[in-house]
DNA sequence: CGCCCTTAGTGTATCTTCTACACTAAGGAG
DNA sequence: CTCCTTAGTGTAGAAGATACACTAAGGGCG
């Protein structure tokens, strides 16, 4: 597969590149963060940038999307999914480059995220404090971010930012955090545990500095088996 | 720009091909239809297919859409949106071709629907009546209908498939369909003027065997007025 | 060991929104 | 002028959303 030299391929009309760009959030305390990489090469050689690279002929998008989010940050197994396709004409200097933006979720705690593999310089952001983005990031990281403020509403997609077991105040928070408003915890925690998607579990939190507070799990089986008879979730 | 034998284009890596395709969606009645052209040329000669076509190396993929929609169909200056990327390894049997699919919204009555311009031969299909199509396109009209039948809960795009005047039986109808439910004729016309997004207009219907409806006709700048001040459109 | 600090965990009253439901009004057709 | 069809309207009860404050539990520290 890989030449020193590759023979060049030729089309009879002039083609895009294709490439994934991949928005990472993760959720640090009070921070919405998501993982950006310091680009090595030209065009924008130092600037920050998403996650990315050329889709290979023989990978579908979702594949190489996964594939170069490891490639750059460690990151596998984790929640991915379209958000949109950016094909604005000089969006890339070099020239017309095509980009299937994703946006993944991950937990920092669960995963073992090593920004800095592949001596690449890799590393989480807040996202009310980033710094310049190469090409149309910017664009790109805002379409996530809304698209991610309204899914969170009514898909149960949150619950991938959290370790897999969670106090209710840190589902809450998580909430709060995205949508970027107080939430009132007896209405929150009642509305929850009333959807019956949670699993209570005989647990509790360690090593803090006040009453421990009893973790949950969210239950795929049983929300996929509400769904299919008429539930919607909702925050 | 066009040559009788262009020159070929030629790159370090392969590429695929890029395309977009539209599933235009008009209101008939009871009836949500969508249409196809049918292929004149190889693969899949003789089925029916989406419109669409390669995308240009000098314009973006809207302008891709927009094209390949007015030379198929005649239609233009429609609602257009883009829905999701396709990018499976096979799923065009000549070599590898990534689709961007769009949906777009008409109204059989204000536009001058040509489905058989261009020697093409081109068709409104019932959603539940419809043939077997090329490529993968069934799934991407599926997908469609799914992105059309939650938006249209939360957006007001079904005001794209009626006249700009319509009564309200009308739009109730139109959600009745597209929601598969049917709705309370009370309830609907208090809600949906409740929102205070429509203007009731000084004209009644014509030409119709029964007392004569009152028409409206929606507010966009009022809609987006209220979005501004915290307004969701929801039905 | 006991006090302090912090967060966990709980119930209720009120307001708002959703639901179900049936009759009179208007207009054209015959 | 009668008939047929659809337009247009209100209300009561149920369900869901909101606002709100105290006691319980556990670790830290003096």
């Amino acid at each position: 597969m890989a030449k020193t030299r590759p023979t060049p391929h030729c089309y009879e009309f002039p083609r895009a590149a294709l490439s994934v760009d991949i928005v990472v959030f993760a959720l640090d305390g009070d921070n919405l963060k998501v993982m950006l990489i310091q680009r090595g090469l030209q065009p924008y050689a130092g600037q920050w940038a998403l996650p990315g690279g050329f889709v290979r002929i023989h990978e579908n998008l979702e594949q190489a999307a996964r594939r170069e989010l490891h490639e750059e940050t460690g990151l596998h197994d984790i929640y991915l999914e379209q958000l949109y396709t950016f094909g604005e004409l000089n969006r890339d200097p070099r020239e017309r480059v095509v980009t299937v933006a994703y946006y993944a979720l991950v937990n920092l705690e669960g995963h073992d995220v090593r920004p800095s593999t592949d001596a690449r310089n890799a590393a989480w952001f807040s996202l009310d404090n980033l710094p310049k983005l190469a090409f149309d990031h910017h664009r790109i990281m805002k379409t996530a971010h809304e698209r991610l403020r309204s899914k969170v509403r009514y898909q149960p997609i949150g619950f991938e930012l959290l370790p897999q077991k969670f106090p209710l105040r840190k589902l809450q928070n998580l909430y709060e955090v995205i949508l970027d408003r107080r939430l009132d915890k007896r209405n929150f925690r009642r509305k929850m545990l009333a959807m019956d998607i949670l699993v209570e579990l005989k647990q509790a939190e360690r090593d803090v500095a006040h009453r421990a507070a009893r973790l949950y799990r969210f239950d795929k089986n049983k929300y996929d088996r509400r769904t299919k008879t008429g539930f919607n979730f909702e925050i």
